[in-house]
DNA sequence: CCCGGTTACGCTTGTCGTAAAGATT
DNA sequence: AATCTTTACGACAAGCGTAACCGGG
């Protein structure tokens, strides 16, 4: 009776609790209400706990906290499967580059042109797991950091990271705010400004100290952009991108030497096209243009 | 026939790996030898790849990389169970503090005799899996990082982290050394010096780029100091510890702006006395004596 | 021929679906 | 009454152990 905590009820528990429905998980994952009841049932009895609250359907406290590890975990066991797959498949013909939005810059235009890349943007936080899970085989994140310091990316699967570039960071304020007419700011500056919320962009994690002025869950920066400049909130950008933001001041940030970072996430075997790919991202004078 | 490899199977593959044989691996799980060339067999036809030679038995390359992932999936496992568990059962009567060697201070020392806390010393590369898979209630870790920057550790949980101390680093040398008169030296003049490598008691991840002179596995600090007074290789310890080490001079670190940090883990719930020694350890002010 | 891994086979147990029952709004 | 979850039960498959098999020192 002592299962070890089937993936498969986790799978059920998940989907359970994000559709808040018995019924409507059983549907997307193909069984029968009844098989969903029973690996509900499974769980909490293996755990001894109840794990979701019924009519409504809200995961208990448990729930919660079991639910912050399974889904990591489901992700974990995808990419080992992956990861393991890979060794034995051909290397892929076409091969897919996830991206940040951030991320793509000028570097990675002039190298896309070299073979048939598809570029798929997403969010930063599921660029590692798209890689990791072999979605795609090659990826792109970008993120703050301190000068030379890797990303702090969330492990996923043991993924080899390579810095790409490195840029100044800017804060883009709307015209008439106070400080757009300084050379710089200190992040001291802005303690109690209200900043974007752009998970799909990236960028703000921890940084905001304040609730998110807006927040923006899409992935497209020209819109951000306009959003900053409209004064909904401020935004912290790499200063090139900045820079290009049709109104709006871009003010460069030096205070916490923080600088905009690029990284190369390649799955740990890599041949043909990819490997080729990645050598063109990476290569070159460590930070080139 | 799409399991979605099965814990249990993961479980006797590391087994057997670990033991190099089927048999043994049997034993240790207490299944027979059929049931664990089941188990393997089932893995490799699930991913219809070999995972091992037999005769000798040894993991194939796509054998070694799931191995990789295999481990800290299982731990990420147990750490999820336990997490669950412990919102369901009472707080510990006497409860457990998990520290690696260079994080039991003076701090440490004062605050331990408040309750009936038993202390256990590990690797520090141990001391989050202590703490997530509920082995222990809280834990200490140390390592080195840029100032005010939290640790690196490896994410087998969602734990709380928080800040406990930073000290000035400093290089052990043997009397003898060439730069055992300076006030400080920089990791540059160190490039190509050759260090202790000593994963029991902790700190030089990838600060050595050359062979490490010689390995420790232990966990005590006296030896380790001993071995670099004696010039075994060089330490890169708190400037505190290096100090009061009877032999060697402790030149502290100025170059890279790095210090030692020490860390409080805990897991997500935390209540009675745990709680209590969790406020006495990170309590004051902050990164006080 | 012995040691160790594999294969065959039967038994037990678990898992799913159908269908009826129970609960909640 | 309608909707959604649980329970009962039967069919089927999976997992383990016993035992026979086989391949290499």
């Amino acid at each position: 009776m002592l299962m070890t905590m089937d993936p498969h009820l986790l799978r059920t528990f998940v989907t359970v609790a994000r559709l808040s429905s018995f019924s409507a998980a059983a549907r997307e994952l193909g069984y029968t209400q009844s098989a969903v009841s029973q690996h509900i049932a499974a769980l909490e009895g293996d755990l001894r706990t109840e794990l979701l609250t019924r009519r409504p359907v809200e995961p208990t406290p448990a729930g919660v906290r079991l639910l912050e590890h399974a889904a990591p975990l489901l992700l974990r066991l995808d990419a080992a499967r992956a990861d393991v797959l890979r060794l034995a498949s051909a290397p892929p013909g076409r091969i897919t580059l996830a991206a940040s939005p951030l991320a793509v810059g000028p570097r990675l235009l002039a190298a896309l042109p070299a073979t048939g890349v598809t570029l798929r943007v997403l969010p930063p936080a599921e660029v590692p797991a798209a890689v990791a899970t072999g979605d795609c085989d090659l990826g792109l994140v970008d993120g703050p950091a301190a000068p030379s310091d890797p990303l702090r990316l969330p492990d996923v699967a043991p993924l080899a990271v390579t810095g790409v570039a490195e840029e100044e960071l800017a804060v883009l304020l709307p015209a008439g705010h106070p400080l757009a007419g300084r050379a710089a700011v200190r992040l001291d500056d802005l303690a109690d400004a209200r900043w974007l919320d752009a998970p799909g962009v990236g960028v703000p994690p921890g940084l905001a100290r304040t609730a998110p002025a807006l927040r923006y869950e899409g992935t497209d920066l020209r819109t951000l952009c306009a959003l900053a400049a409209a004064g909904h909130g401020l935004a912290l950008l790499p200063l090139r991108v900045a820079r290009t933001a049709g109104a709006g001041v871009a003010v460069p940030l030096d205070a916490p030497r923080l600088v905009h970072r690029t990284e190369l996430l390649s799955p740990g075997n890599l041949t043909g096209a990819a490997a080729a790919l990645a050598a063109r991202l990476a290569g070159g004078s460590p930070y080139g243009p």
